[in-house]
DNA sequence: GCATATATCTTGACAGTGTCAAGATGATCC
DNA sequence: GGATCATCTTGACACTGTCAAGATATATGC
């Protein structure tokens, strides 16, 4: 029922048209009443779902996090070996978020993220795009009979964590962006030490 | 006058007075009417000195920022030569959001920060601290002979400054912080490749 | 010293926001 | 077919950023 009194996947279309928004009008246009004026119902409906503004910021997070997952997966399949796929996932890290530089703020601006997305104390529950991170390491080591450390390890995998989100986070917060060709320089030796 | 009509350094006491509520309530509880009652004064008043809310958040961050910057400095006069202000700075720069996490978010989540002082078009008017830093390798270039190409020297830059800040971004946003010894981990060889 | 101009502050209003309570509507299950 | 429950609407509230009009203090010119 396309105009009946129950939507029939509110939820979705709410999360859907927050990130419209938020692409076309930038973060701080997006408001619980234009999300669910957008969804042709009324100003409260959206408290049938999210009992908060940040618990639907959460849900939209969840589901760009999602895409830029994807990405990631991507690179580690079409990567020849796990070292070079350590290079690429950097390089999709920094070329994700140049291509979607709103995303950027969005997912890293916002208080609700650490509760959702970021490592945690409880293992189970790790940002999924460090814990692929973590995996590839690892297949890396083992398939290059590498020995280290579980401490020389920990900090290898926040050099190379650090050194892709901070390319990313300078390419998308400075307005050195214009002047200056990412898309070459990632394809050199600025990632991975 | 302490109490007269005029209040004598309104703009300057608007600044600390968010600075305060930030770092008391966080950023979501900032708002010019705030600010202004803790000034003892009416809700418009801040009208008079700033154009804006997003023009006291410009004023806001300059100020965080000096802070910032007299802490880099502090690393740069300490250090014995150039190379160790190089590692210094960086075990700074991430210690100083570690001390104030909210600042991290205050001036790297918000859109402003990017039209005030990160690097721009214009380079008389880059960010203070990629300005310090890139003086500071410059010197350690000279100080120890080396000759690098202008773009080799854009690319160890670029990754001197994305360790740093991705660093302090992990360990602001992260869930990481408590299970983490920073401190302990920013003494061994975590920074400068 | 005085009138005028200017900067600063107050009051009052407006639309937009997140959130809640009460009620209407439709789907589901027995 | 009637009761239960999730979903949606309507109406209200306090809070926000912002503007216009007016009050007050300081500075300026004579």
């Amino acid at each position: 029922m396309s105009d009946s009194y129950h939507h029939g996947n509110l939820r979705q279309a709410l999360i859907d048209a927050g990130i419209r928004i938020i692409n076309e009008s930038g973060e701080d246009a997006l408001s619980l009443r234009k999300a669910a004026l957008a969804c042709n119902v009324s100003h409260a409906a959206p408290y049938a779902h999210f009992k908060d503004k940040e618990e639907l910021i959460g849900a939209m997070q969840e589901s760009v996090t999602e895409q830029f997952m994807k990405e990631l997966e991507d690179a580690v399949k079409e990567a020849p070996d796990r070292e070079n796929a350590l290079v690429m996932m950097g390089r999709r890290y920094v070329s994700f978020f140049l291509k979607n530089p709103d995303y950027f703020r969005f997912l890293f601006g916002n208080r609700s993220i650490s509760a959702h997305l970021m490592p945690d104390a409880d293992p189970g529950k790790d940002y999924p795009p460090f814990v692929l991170l973590k995996k590839t390491y690892l297949d890396y080591l083992k398939e290059n009979d590498l020995q280290k450390s579980a401490k020389e390890q920990e900090i290898e995998l926040l050099k190379l964590w650090a050194s892709a989100h901070g390319l990313a986070a300078i390419a998308c917060m400075s307005g050195v962006v214009p002047s200056f060709d990412w898309e070459e320089m990632l394809k050199g030796d600025i990632l991975l030490r």
